[in-house]
This record gives structure tokens, C-alpha cells and sequence, in this order.
DNA sequence: TCTGGGGTCCTAGGACCC
DNA sequence: TCTGGGGTCCTAGGACCC
């Protein structure tokens, strides 16, 4: 069995924590640059607000209702998610992060140690709240599809406490009767218009559809889902957690970058933070793309990108940061007001199975990076980097209404007055 | 006055080769 | 002159997730 342990709009949680006073309103909490709502809690949704909606469309809105509205603090989540991991975590012998907020637990062979799986799972919210402030929901099911959708179920209807098993055939039955596929962990808004319109509007008919006679136009990845519903695992643990394929690190500008300068300096700042998710992983790049665009909503929209290729592929931040210095002048347009920007890692290798070229031989620096990468891991993003990214970031994110980094940043550390 | 997220994977179709 | 198969690689865009 597994169970899918969920965090409560978390974002909007995360705020609380250091907030009680905000306990039981509605919150919201915006994407960089206060661009989109990312995060909305269930009171701020009964107010009428959508999540992935732009900030300033509904400002008014949020004014009037009382509605708090947050920039993101990633700092205070990022620690935050850490803490609620290492507690979820003691209560299985596997665990597999899976998002900021979502982690699976494996059960298998726990049945002896673990009889009650409903008891556990409340233990699990209990211990996450007590330890961190952090309100959870347990899904719970015998594969990874099926933990997930226990943990909608979990989450939306009343009556379940915050726990929810589906090991029943009948009570699944009753669940699938009551979801649309949307519900469906991987069934997005696309694929469940197309299987409205051939006559499939529950997760019931979608599971008793035989997916080798699955209508056209439906991909492999329906067909596991359907064995998943089922109870046949085709999500494995491994799948689930396999190492990325492509890695990219992009954001969009609070200022405009109209210097080839600034591009370039902002496009370095990515590179580390890719480079240092493929050493993670232990990846190495074969080719690079980097890309530069102004916004979609301008009058004339333009888009540019330039693809590196690396032979012998490469982690070292240092040769990709040369590449894109030595081909800005391809990627810069004057007169463009770039508003997005970014890089992404593409044709990954891992570096254990490298085959080695007797004419390029590897000049990474390997040392070198390991001692950044422990730095900062040891005191925080940036404490070192590379020149080429600049000190002052004039491009970098608006977070006009930014809570305290509490817990990670020492002058922000609440005052308690005795 | 202006403002619209970020990341990953999959797939259809084009280009090219023999 | 016109038509024909099968395979690989690449890429833009679609779809999905949080």
C-alpha cells in the first residue's frame, strides 16, 4: 500500500505558521513578481478567487473582501517542506518526496507493525501539525494513482477527518461514481473534454474502459492510469522518482532586460541554478538551450533562442556560462524589451556512464564545483557564485508584499516579548 | 502607468537518409 | 515523369503538474 501525505494549500499554511492570528481567513499567495495566484486557501476560493489567475485582475477584489495577500517566500516553504518531510518520513521505511508539499510512503511488507492504516495516517497528521503547524491530508491506496485520488477525496469531502483509504472494491466504486477523470492524477482539462465526448464523465466508466480498446487519440499514459484505478501498479516508485530528462531554470523580469549586458547576466544566474540541479543528479548536458523572448501580451511578441552543443557533454557551470558569453550577440536584439528569459538544460547523459573520446578529453572541474556546491549548501544559495551573474540584479523578482524569511535568515527570527 | 508563473515530459510531423 | 517504404533524428507545441 501506498499513502500520498498532501499539505493543505500550502503556501497559504506556510504563511499561518508564524501568522495564527491568520488562522480561518483567506489568503492568497502570488507567483514572482506578484504575477499570478499561485496559492489559494479555501476560504479565499468561497470569495471567488481562481487560482493561476493574474494578481492585478482581481487586486480590487482581494482588497474589498479582506482577502491577505502574500509574494511568495520560498525561503520560509522551502524550510518549512523540509521540516514536514523529516517528520512524514519516520512513519514509513520509504519515503519518496515528490513536490514541495506532497510526499509518497510506501507500506509494503508493514502490515504486522502497521494494522490499521487509518490510525497510522491520522498519527501522521497529528505528529505533522503538532511538530510543524502544518495541516495535512492522508490518501491512502494500493497504487500511486489510486493514494492520489484517495487523498482528493481526503481533502475535499466532509466526513473523512483528513484520512481516506480505497482498499474496498464497493467503496472504491461509490468514490469513482462521484469524480470526473479530471480528478485523476494525469488527466488534465484536455483529455477529459476528449473523453466526455465519447461518453466518459466518471472515473467509474473511465476504469471500466478495457485500455486495450481505448478509442484513438489517447496516449500510453492513460492506459497506465487505467490499470492504476484498477489496482495494477504502473507507476512505479522508480518512475515516479527517475532522474529529469531536460532541466530549465527561467523567470520572468519585474524590469525589462534591454542591455545585452544585463541578458547575459541574467541568463549566467540561470545557468548556475540549472547546472547545479544536473550535478544533483549527477547529469551531464549535451546541449543548451538558452532562450530569450519579450511577453506574449506585448503588441509585437518576439522570441529567440540559440541551441550549444557539448562535446564531451559538461556539468561545469563555468564552460556553459563561457558558451553563452562568447554567443549573446546572437541572442541579443536592440530595441527588444526581453521580458522572459532562461535556460534549459537538454540531451542529458549520466556522468557514471560516460564514454570517453580519446580526442575531447574532459575538462570539467570537477573539484571546483563541489566546493561551491557545498558552500552553498552549507550557508545558502549564492553565497558564492560566479562574477558573471552580476551583484546587482536590477532584473531580478518583485515581492512587494513579501512576509519574514523566519526561520532561515537571523534578523528576521520572531521577538517574543516576555 | 503597468501588470499575465515555472517546470517537465510526450508526441506529431518535418527533414533527411538509404 | 511519376510513384513508392522504412527508419532516425530533431523540434515546436501540447499537455500536464504544482
Amino acid at each position: 500500500m501506498f499513502a500520498l501525505v498532501d499539505a493543505n494549500s500550502f503556501y497559504c499554511s506556510a504563511e499561518q505558521v508564524f501568522r495564527p492570528e491568520w488562522r480561518g481567513k483567506a489568503i492568497i499567495v502570488l507567483s514572482n513578481n506578484d504575477g499570478c495566484i499561485v496559492a489559494a486557501n479555501k476560504q479565499a476560493i468561497a470569495l471567488g478567487i481562481q487560482k493561476f489567475q493574474p494578481f492585478f485582475k482581481v487586486r480590487h477584489l482581494c482588497e474589498k473582501a479582506g482577502i491577505i495577500a502574500c509574494s511568495s517566500n520560498y525561503e520560509l516553504y522551502a524550510d518549512l517542506s523540509h521540516k514536514m518531510m523529516q517528520v512524514i518520513g519516520r512513519f514509513a521505511p520509504e519515503q519518496h518526496i515528490y513536490s514541495i508539499d506532497e510526499s509518497f510512503l510506501s507500506f509494503n511488507d508493514c502490515k504486522k507493525h502497521i494494522p490499521d492504516l487509518i490510525l497510522h495516517a491520522q498519527k501522521i497528521r497529528r505528529a505533522v501539525w503538532k511538530e510543524t503547524r502544518l495541516p495535512v491530508c492522508v490518501g491512502i491506496g494500493k497504487t500511486l494513482t489510486l493514494a492520489k485520488v484517495a487523498n482528493h477525496v481526503a481533502k475535499k469531502w466532509p466526513g473523512f477527518n483528513g484520512v481516506c483509504v480505497l482498499d474496498d472494491e464497493n467503496f472504491n466504486k461509490t468514490v469513482f461514481e462521484q469524480l470526473a477523470p479530471i480528478d485523476v492524477w494525469g488527466i488534465g482539462r484536455k483529455t477529459n473534454e476528449k473523453l466526455k465526448q465519447n461518453g466518459i464523465s466518471t472515473v467509474l466508466q473511465l476504469s471500466k474502459i478495457n485500455p486495450r480498446f481505448l478509442p484513438v487519440g489517447f496516449n500510453i499514459e492513460l492506459h497506465r492510469t487505467i490499470k492504476e484505478l484498477n489496482g495494477e501498479a504502473c507507476k512505479t516508485w522508480d518512475g515516479v522518482r527517475a532522474d529529469k530528462v531536460q532541466i530549465f531554470s527561467t523567470r520572468s523580469m519585474s524590469k525589462r532586460i534591454t542591455n545585452s549586458d544585463s541578458l547575459n547576466q541574467a541568463l549566467a544566474k540561470h545557468i548556475g541554478i540549472a547546472c547545479v540541479k544536473a550535478r544533483e543528479q549527477q547529469s551531464l548536458c549535451g546541449t543548451l538551450m538558452v532562450f530569450a523572448a519579450s511577453s506574449p501580451f506585448d503588441k509585437k511578441p518576439c522570441s529567440y533562442k540559440m541551441l550549444i552543443h557539448f562535446n564531451p557533454p559538461t556539468n561545469d557551470t563555468s564552460q556553459l556560462l563561457k558558451a553563452v558569453s562568447e554567443n549573446i550577440k546572437l541572442l541579443f536584439k536592440t530595441g527588444v524589451p526581453y521580458y522572459k528569459v532562461g535556460v534549459g538544460l537538454l540531451n542529458l547523459s549520466q556522468a557514471q556512464q560516460h564514454q570517453f573520446d580519446l580526442f575531447h578529453p574532459i575538462q570539467n572541474n570537477t573539484a571546483l564545483m563541489n566546493v561551491l556546491d557545498n558552500i552553498n549548501q552549507r550557508y545558502g544559495n549564492d553565497s558564492t557564485f560566479f562574477a558573471a551573474q552580476g551583484v546587482n540584479e536590477a532584473w531580478s523578482m518583485r515581492r512587494e508584499l513579501l512576509t519574514p524569511q523566519y526561520t532561515t535568515k537571523w534578523s528576521h527570527i520572531p521577538h517574543i516579548f516576555c
